[in-house]
DNA sequence: ATCCGAAACGCTATTGAATTACAATTTTTC
DNA sequence: GAAAAATTGTAATTCAATAGCGTTTCGGAT
């Protein structure tokens, strides 16, 4: 009989490592956090859930920070000031510069894949300088 | 010879008390300088601006939210935890929200004004939903 | 398996935008 | 011009986020 929690977390170790970042129990235990969530979670929420294992508040500010500087999260902000934090999947493919769609309520974040906004900022780059973020806010339709 | 200043201030005057609040002289040169404003200005700029008027920061924040609490100004979040504040106009294009371009190096914000992103965001509002900002990040001409 | 330097942690203090309490002042209306 | 209500100045406060620093832990090399 296998053990799902711990091959996960030989996973999420293995994942962790391949970023470039040490794989410590606070950061494999905030992975796993925001694997099972619906919707991005805030510094707070990651917080009190780390609680338990005596994880600094700090320490939580700075693994999430960290890991959505090397690419493991994506870090968005919904118009609260509040940073809001959620697992970039592999097969997301964060990497291509696509648009983004957020939903100020729910804040979930959509990939617009298919969307062509490409030739039109080709054209805003002459005019402002290099696009590297294209983001959308609204209410989706799940929440309007 | 006409006096462009009073005469503004006249209209500002009259603007105010239609939105219900009362015509102060901190209220009229904050809506003198984001009328003069090319970019949407945050908290600290206005009240740096108006502090040889010896006004006060709480008054600058509170005429600020305010006056976009009825209306007059559109108050908006770029992503770094500062809000910013533009003039709704009556007639230009500030009446529908337009896309902002941010620089990520030095901050400074620009106003989009002449792109057309309405077609593609009433498209894009059938599969994602509303959407009520537009906001693209990157790397200004000056900065890069 | 042990060692060691770098990375990460816990704790505490600090920043900085934004908000609030309350008394004093200004604006509007009569 | 005077009274009522809205607005302001001052100072204190909140809260997310960041930074300093000594200690601990991780992970590759011996």
């Amino acid at each position: 009989m296998k053990q799902p929690g711990l091959e996960q977390s030989e996973n999420i170790k293995h994942t962790i490592r391949e970023a470039g970042l040490r794989a410590t129990t606070a950061r494999i235990a905030t992975l796993k956090l925001l694997h099972a969530a619906t919707s991005p979670l805030t510094h707070a929420e990651v917080a009190e859930e780390l609680r338990d294992l005596s994880v600094d508040k700090a320490t939580v500010f700075r693994n999430l920070n960290d890991m959505a500087s090397v690419g493991l999260l994506r870090r968005t902000e919904l118009g609260d000031r509040v940073w809001r934090f959620e697992l970039v999947t592999e097969e997301g493919v964060h990497r291509s510069g696509h648009p983004h769609f957020v939903c100020v309520d729910c804040g979930t974040v959509s990939c617009m894949d298919e969307i062509k906004l490409t030739a039109g900022s080709i054209r805003l780059s002459q005019e402002y300088g290099e696009v590297t973020e294209i983001l959308l806010r609204g209410h989706c339709n799940d929440c309007s």
